[in-house]
DNA sequence: TTCGATAATGAAAATCATTTTCATTTGTGC
DNA sequence: GCACAAATGAAAATGATTTTCATTATCGAA
């Protein structure tokens, strides 16, 4: 077994609490870190062994970890430009956490993006 | 471009309406049909281009594509077995629809995914 | 301190879904 | 028949993730 490498978990810190495996690399080397792609892997998986990290998937399919507890937010995406808002989702929750409970379903979290075009666009 | 090759649609059909692209693969060879993998996956995104399936993510990143009825809902997936509830989403319509004019951006659609363990898991 | 076991590390190779390339086949209108 | 566009699929490329395996760091016991 192995156990996370510190760095890895300060770095996601750094980044958002929100990144992928590929971005916690890349952050990692620019600064200088000498880390291995493996070790990073090995870590972010342990940290969501250990319930420290939540795994979700992109659009894309790739992983994206993120620190639990942390207050998440949602995004309001520019198809077009590619422009990002960051936005609060309190009738998510409530909606998500109404779902769930009403189909007996524990343990939830979820996903919400709107898209659309922005007003330079 | 490219269009559907109805023999895709009606494979992921007798599937039950949910399948990857590799199972609707591996299933058309087993019925003897010849086909190509490359053929499958350009169908499939093309049905999902005209809206016809719906593209969701299992836990380990492959795409699963299911047939969608017209009307737009959303989606309880169940993280350990994969089974999946179709729910409303009023509450997220009004949502989406707010925040979008908040930041001026017009012409929006939006995705929303709760997932979690369901009775079974 | 030295020995030996155990865990951590990372480079390189393997895996696997998905996409791209490209040459060939099929279909359609003229 | 003829030319041109669309469809097809084999093979190669891509990209994230996992596995392999040899090396290195840790740490407790002798």
């Amino acid at each position: 077994m192995s156990r996370s490498n510190p760095r890895v978990l300060s770095t996601l810190e750094r980044a958002g609490g929100f990144a992928s495996a590929q971005e916690v690399y890349r952050l990692m080397q620019r600064e200088g870190e000498s880390i291995g792609l493996t070790t990073v892997y090995r870590s972010l998986q342990s940290l969501v062994n250990d319930k420290i990290v939540d795994v979700l998937r992109r659009d894309d399919g790739e992983a994206i970890y993120r620190l639990c507890g942390e207050s998440h937010h949602h995004h309001l995406v520019c198809k077009s430009c590619g422009d990002t808002v960051e936005i609060e989702g309190g009738a998510i929750e409530k909606w998500a956490k109404m779902m769930a409970e009403e189909h007996g379903f524990r343990d939830v979290g979820h996903t919400a993006e709107i898209f659309g075009l922005c007003t330079k666009c």
